[in-house]
RNA sequence: GCGCCCGUAGCUCAACCGGAUAGAGCAACGGCCUUCUAAGCCGUAGGUUACAGGUUCGAGUCCUGUCGGGCGUACCA
């Protein structure tokens, strides 16, 4: 609808330009924008006063000017100008009542649009370590994640969703040992856990099984393993992890290892997909080293001339690309850094064709944006061709208390917890109703309580009733032809209203999908409900006449359509009933 | 110190490439169920958009500075 306005429009300032009456570049695109108020009409364009000072003309003149050539249409009721030089346009119910039998028509697929052009675009999102349970932290990054891929492939791109395992580094050595020292203790072992390591119930668990699995065949002299340690924590767990890997040699070790990354990685999934977020790809950083892709980033960097070495390491020369300082890539001990497997990564992500990268980063790594963007643009790839967003932590209050949270300690809440608590739907409308970039307080009392507090069932409760009404419908026996219907009987305040707002899905589905503010989403469907509810209060649908009913069942048909269809976007369910 | 993000009603948050009179929910107050689900609707009240400048026809939005909050500044992951 907007635009067919706009290409009205830009039909209009071709016209004048042709005319020899401006004398101005032919803009790209005429913006027309929903108005704010109703006096103002349905929509509104500025483009006389963005052209007025190019053209040398007062902008209500030029306004002028473009609607004497506006083409004739039947979308367009009236026109005016009014105040600094807006072009206000007021449409004509019949632009809004053949809506109605689009949007039947069209069912789940309304709002869907080619705006992508089919660009391949991978977002990347979690990608939590497997040391531990998902947190709600997470919970609201897989939530963003999640909902940006529904509404990038709705708005017409290709998109795929990836999880990075970060499964090559010091902490899954951690882990292990964590589950080594359980499993000791399984075998009778006394001594004095380190407070450093992972805590977790889960960790006793795969310890557990390994012992019902194995016995005691991992089992080692406990002095051996705890034998004077360094009073330094780091150090302490370094040690631990050397230990264990000289005396239980690699394979063991690693079994161990593999068995507690498997099981966590297992449980990730599980609670992710329990939460309606479910990967395309699940991408193994391990698989990085062992296939030799680290080496030949490094490689192809050199070539590049971008690498150095000092003090023994090897170094990226970011500064180049805007970067505070230099990064180790291979440390003097010969270990890749984090950094490393990140560059490899991310030369994987384009060499799989895509045109597009988006990651979904905690705040916390904001400063690793710049290093990594300098690494895309050494490796010969355009750095914009890498988006990462940014999700702000939630600061979770209980008992109007701040909650703190360590997963190494073991103390937060898990995104299980919340779920179960709250449920999947009213956990992933709330993260929605939030733009990622924004600090949010999650009030988990409110969260997890049941009360109509919690937009949810607002919204779930409008998709509710209209089902509810053709339930009626069906059973008092009530001939009902949505198909011929005669909508010019619409003609009540509310059910302009309505439309109006039903008009302007699949708009928001775009801007949604253009800015990866997918929050849009949540905003507009709650604005839906709104109309619904106050069309509900205000009018019956089905003790009237035929005719009349039949329009009006059609308009709330629609309104079904498209509450469902935004539901669906944001991953909540659309009930029947409640 | 430097860098990034944020600052909007009492609270939690919106505000569509910069647009006209800054909007919702919660909390407060007052109304609406013999009729399709009251998990609903209607109304009242609530603001110097942290502060000070600047850019322009027009700024919550862009620029500079100040204040306040969060995060980051590793041969950690």
């Amino acid at each position: 609808m907007r635009q067919e306005l706009s290409d009205l429009l830009k039909i209009s300032v071709s016209a004048l330009i042709e005319e020899g009456v401006i004398s101005v570049d032919v803009p790209a695109d005429v913006y027309i924008e929903r108005t704010r108020q109703r006096d103002h009409g349905d929509f509104a364009c500025n483009i006389a006063m963005i052209l007025a000072k190019p053209a040398r003309m007062k902008p209500r003149d030029l306004a002028n000017l473009l609607l004497s050539r506006l083409p004739q249409n039947t979308l367009i009721d009236r026109t005016e100008v009014a105040g600094p030089g807006f072009i206000n346009i007021f449409l004509t119910h019949d632009a809004f009542y053949k809506l109605i039998p689009v949007v039947r028509k069209a069912g789940d697929s309304y709002g869907c649009c080619d705006a992508g052009e089919q660009k391949r675009i991978l977002v990347e999102f979690v990608s939590a370590n497997p040391t531990g349970p998902l947190h709600v932290g997470h919970g609201r990054g897989a939530a963003y994640g999640d909902v940006l891929v529904r509404v990038l492939r709705a708005a017409g791109y290709d998109a795929a969703s990836e999880y990075y395992i970060n499964d090559a580094g010091r902490q899954m050595d951690i882990l292990a040992v964590s589950v080594f020292l359980r499993y000791l203790e399984l075998c009778g072992e006394e001594f004095e856990f380190p407070d450093n390591a992972y805590q977790g119930d889960y960790v006793f668990d795969i310890a557990a099984s390994l012992h019902r699995d194995l016995g005691e065949d991992l089992r080692q002299p406990l002095n051996a393993v705890t034998g004077s340690l360094p009073a330094d924590g780091d150090q302490l767990l370094d040690t631990l992890i050397e230990r264990a890997k000289t005396l239980l040699g690699k394979e063991r070790f690693t079994q161990i290892h593999d068995l507690a990354r498997d099981t966590l990685v297992d449980d990730i999934r599980k609670d992710l997909s329990q939460f309606r977020v479910t990967f395309d790809h699940w991408f193994s950083e391990s698989t990085l080293v062992t296939g030799n892709a680290v080496a030949r980033a490094v490689e192809k960097l050199t070539k590049n001339g971008l690498m150095y070495e000092k003090d023994g390491a090897l170094w990226l020369r970011t500064t180049d690309y805007g970067d505070e300082k230099d990064r180790v890539v291979i440390r003097a001990n010969g270990n890749h850094t984090y950094f490393a497997t990140d560059i490899a990564y991310h030369l994987d992500k384009f060499e799989r064709g895509f045109d597009h990268a988006i990651n979904i980063w905690g705040a916390d790594h904001h400063g690793y944006i710049k290093r990594v963007k300098a690494s895309i643009a050494g490796l010969g790839q355009e750095p914009d061709a890498l988006t990462v967003l940014l999700v702000q932590f939630a600061v979770l209050y209980r008992n109007g208390e701040k909650v703190s949270m360590s997963t190494r300690s073991g103390q937060f809440v898990t995104l299980r917890e919340l779920r179960q608590e709250v449920g999947t739907d009213a956990a992933r409308f709330f993260y929605a109703l939030r733009k990622p970039e924004q600090h949010m307080d999650f009030d988990l009392d409110l969260a997890k309580s049941q009360s109509s507090d919690n937009p949810v069932y607002y919204v779930q409760y409008a998709h509710a009733r209209i089902c509810s009404v053709f339930k009626q419908l069906l059973e008092k026996d009530i001939a009902v032809d949505l198909d011929d219907s005669d909508f010019g009987l619409l003609t009540e305040e509310r059910e302009l209203d309505l439309l109006r707002e039903l008009s302007r899905y699949p708009e928001v589905v775009e801007t949604a999908a253009r800015s990866y503010e997918p929050h849009l989403v949540a905003y507009y469907v709650r604005d839906l409900a709104n109309e619904f509810h106050t069309y509900y209060n205000a009018h019956p649908f089905i003790a009237t006449d035929a005719p009349l009913r039949n329009a009006r069942l059609s308009l709330i048909d629609a309104t079904r359509v498209v509450l469902a269809n935004a539901l669906t976007l944001l991953g909540v369910s659309a009930p029947s009933s409640m």
